[in-house]
DNA sequence: GGAAGCACTATCCTTTAGGAAACTACCTCA
DNA sequence: TGAGGTAGTTTCCTAAAGGATAGTGCTTCC
């Protein structure tokens, strides 16, 4: 007789595992939390604002990410109609929510090399 | 005169970042999140223990990635002398202390699974 | 009128992640 | 004695990620 999956093999389990996937998908590569972190510290920044703050970014990798997460809602784009365009990159109100998120990221790590230097 | 980055450019704020991309570089990869939430959720087991578990992983990447895992002290890696011999993987106490990482991911995709049924 | 800033897109290239399948090696039970 | 369980390793392969570089089109400043 073949043995089962014993612990992951509740809905409750299964949904918080697909939730995760999910999440990490959604925020999947280098540079997903580097960006919606910037735009919840700074609201309003350009294209370029960007380049400058999200240190060692491409202009390829960072136009692609804009797209993505400008797609999943979690930041909008609005172009001005400035003499030269400008373009305004701002977190939405459900991009906000991501906060906690990327604070226990950022906690866990600060933690992570504390420990690390205390020669855990 | 150029421009300078004013948002990411305080101490603080680099520590963050920095701390974000040390978290994802350790949780990094497809797989890490489901094995250390399913040794969690059900303390000690073995590799094909963890094989029926998780959904979809195969033998070399779980391998791998236990591996990693282990180096980072975030999983222990026990084998008992039974008779043919056996493995116990568990999370180690400071791998527990991704639990509230892990709660956030899990809660924050729910809530997105959600949103996107309301039609947000 | 050329440099420089804005906001990108497109192309090329290399590296990495990760899956499939086969294989090792040891033990037990029918 | 061979099927099936334990715990992996090794090799081969493909697809995706991401970096570098160049180019587009517009405008304003010196």
């Amino acid at each position: 007789m073949k043995k089962k999956a014993i612990v992951n093999d509740t809905p409750v389990c299964h949904v918080r595992m697909q939730a995760i996937s999910d999440t990490m998908s959604i925020l999947s590569g280098k540079w997903k939390f580097h960006i919606i972190g910037t735009l919840i510290e700074g609201s309003k920044l350009g294209f370029m604002d960007l380049m400058r703050e999200i240190d060692g970014i491409g202009t390829k990798m960072l136009s692609k990410e804009l797209q993505d997460l400008e797609m999943n809602h979690l930041i909008s784009r609005k172009v001005m109609d400035t003499k030269p365009i400008t373009v305004e990159y701002s977190i939405t109100e459900y991009g906000a929510t991501l906060a906690p998120v990327i604070n226990e990221l950022a906690s866990w790590g600060i933690a992570y090399r504390n420990s690390v230097y205390e020669g855990k």
